[in-house]
DNA sequence: GTCTATAGGTCGATAGAC
DNA sequence: GTCTATCGACCTATAGAC
């Protein structure tokens, strides 16, 4: 049954649109305990209770931000792997790649557009893992990234006496890494500067001693 | 006036000793805003009116229990430099003290004893900066770790093309290194292991190419 | 716009140290 | 007897939910 949508149904996207739109913004800029669920409507442009029409819980809004957060990582990834299907590995151009997606996050969480979740202990931690579509998409990065970092690894790019978790964890911990945020507030350095110091930081990190 | 503390002053100060140690574990398990300041007086055993006798407010109870912990880093780093005030310069024993330093925060991580406040944007960060024994503590560790990274830098075992501050911040936020707790979590690794791992990440990261 | 729960913050009476 | 720390009860604002 695939009918075209309704005029209703494109509205109603239009709506869901925006308001995740609003929450990305304040979950970037506030966190999420900081972010009232008024804030998002005020900042969407509708009310509070049209707003729970679309979502049941504020939790489910912070999900469905980072779905889409999640949703642009995956299109980078993507987009980096032109067609690489059943090529020969690469460990270069895995580590090149790997790189680029943490080079990607922190320019984005420069640029003020990376959502913060707290990062332990919360009962949004609990709620996302619930949430089919975020873990989907978490998955589905995760793998991705583990492959690359496994190609890596077997071409001694990157140690291969680290746990694949482990490496995949600071990539992700990285891409939210508060240092990127402390040097950019002291003002004396460039944004590229700051990814590339840190993705220096972090990459030879990573490398076989 | 150096008198002798009164009952009434001592038993003061074991309250107060009692409330700090609450706020410590509460900011360590549960982390700032999650925690209440209801919780903070049943843990501590005391009426909440009894409470703001001595603390005006929630900000300056997690203030407290900062000052704690940077009294305790303090203590470990003091305990580090045996009596190294003209010595020459030795940067090895620089960047080993700071792997050290590093280590002993990790660890404490990981026995749940790190208290972990929101990095951004919170009213606390502003409640911190105006509260004169923490940034008097975040000052002197601050020097003391800045001494032995720029005779770290000075003698090749630290980059000395990154910045100081650069470092330094690497160093705070590996403290508090969500990637730590990740790998706890997972279960499939012994804490020494994690600590170990973290660190040669984080150092190896640091050398010069 | 309304309801409800909750969390930060306060007050008056009391009890125990001096 | 005075002084003051303590505590149960209370107040109020706000945030989530409808």
């Amino acid at each position: 049954m695939n009918t075209r949508p309704t005029y209703r149904e494109q509205v109603q996207r239009l709506r869901e649109d925006s308001i995740v739109e609003a929450v990305h913004r304040l979950l970037s800029s506030k966190g999420y305990e900081q972010m009232t669920v008024d804030e998002v409507a005020a900042e969407a442009g509708i009310a509070k209770a049209s707003l729970y029409k679309h979502f049941t819980s504020k939790e489910e809004l912070a999900g469905a931000a980072m779905v889409r957060v999640l949703d642009q990582a995956l299109a980078f990834v993507e987009g980096l792997r032109g067609g690489d299907e059943g090529a020969a590995p690469a460990p270069d151009a895995a580590l090149e790649r790997l790189r680029a997606v943490a080079s990607w996050a922190m320019q984005r969480q420069l640029e003020g557009g990376m959502p913060s979740l707290p990062s332990q202990n919360s009962s949004l931690t609990e709620s996302l893992k619930g949430n089919e579509e975020y873990m989907d998409r978490l998955i589905r990065l995760s793998t991705q990234l583990g492959t690359w970092i496994a190609e890596a690894q077997a071409g001694g790019r990157i140690d291969p006496r680290f746990p694949t978790d482990l490496v995949l964890y600071t990539l992700f911990a990285r891409a939210c890494d508060p240092v990127v945020g402390m040097l950019q507030s002291s003002g004396q350095y460039e944004n590229s500067q700051i990814v590339e110091w840190v993705a220096a930081t972090t990459f030879d990190g990573l490398r076989p001693r």
